[in-house]
DNA sequence: ACAAATTAGTTGACCAATCAAATAAATATT
DNA sequence: AATATTTATTTGATTGGTCAACTAATTTGT
């Protein structure tokens, strides 16, 4: 049994349908993800950072306070060996500073620069703008909808 | 204005409400998307090889034919670089021969092995189950709905 | 026909992520 | 107190992605 598709067949050019409507949405979210991923990588990097770096500067904005490296891992995904290096990066930029913490001597606290918090503030709005022009094709309901979809997806993957 | 978020927030243990819905929409696909993406890394690693390798090697199987190595590249979203190693990986493994045309002695041919080729077979089953499974939380209409929604977004964000 | 432009692909350098193993400081155990 | 375990972080190896520069083959333009 063949599921007949909509679009997504013509932007990646595939010649066979898809198996099933659940394949054919798996593709279409990670496409989907890819896609707005590439926009806001493409928009920090004009101030000569990742979007891993930002949202590192983001966290250590947010805490007011130097933060452990492991504390910055466990708001991030990411595991801590990709950190250490993510944090080598910045400290090169002059974006984070890092301190042996004097109480836990294996602890690192990462504080963020004041040229750091400048460079936040540039993005500010531009980001804001993503976030909504992004998504400007879908009105309140909408996004409403496409929340409890996309946290169910969560939930049904994590049995 | 602040936004009253729904789940995401604990899932991430943000202290900070999100801006706008516009921006827990972004957050949620996002992590969802990585989410799933995990998923089917985790399948396809036991039989050795990377999301990215299988791809390709589903598109090798379905062309039916030797292919350029530029013809996987627009095939996927890559830069044809990063094809380039994946195929040498690839190439490695026995699970692709590369050779010059002869007609057009500028291109690279690449051909499925059978070694891959049983390879995908014995994936075949876990990913169709794993398509499934992933989405179990949705119907017919839910996922439909789900495509509408991310088709749009693919559509805003190329604006 | 021959120089110029295009096309296919590779290579080098860098950023990022993952795993496994090492180091080093703190805590727990005996 | 001395040893063992846990915790925090780093380092090294592998995969992957991007950009820019390069080679080599094919077209194009005159």
């Amino acid at each position: 049994m063949e599921y007949k598709t909509t679009t997504i067949h013509d932007e990646i050019q595939q010649t066979k349908p898809f198996a099933s409507i659940e394949q054919e949405a798996i593709v279409s979210l990670l496409r989907t993800a890819n896609f707005v991923h590439l926009q806001y990588e493409h928009l920090v990097q004009k101030e000569g950072i990742t979007i891993q770096q930002y949202n590192i500067l983001r966290i250590l904005r947010g805490a007011d306070q130097p933060l452990p490296t492991m504390e910055i891992g466990g708001r991030l995904v990411e595991k801590t060996p990709g950190i250490t290096r993510l944090l080598d990066r910045l400290g090169k930029k002059n974006l984070i500073k890092r301190n042996r913490c004097p109480h836990d001597r294996r602890q690192v606290l990462c504080c963020i620069t004041d040229q750091a918090l400048a460079l936040l503030d540039r993005l500010e709005k531009p980001v804001d703008i993503m976030d909504k022009t992004s998504l400007v094709g879908l009105d309140h309901d909408q996004l409403s909808t496409l929340l409890i979809l996309l946290q169910r997806i969560r939930k049904s993957a994590s049995l």
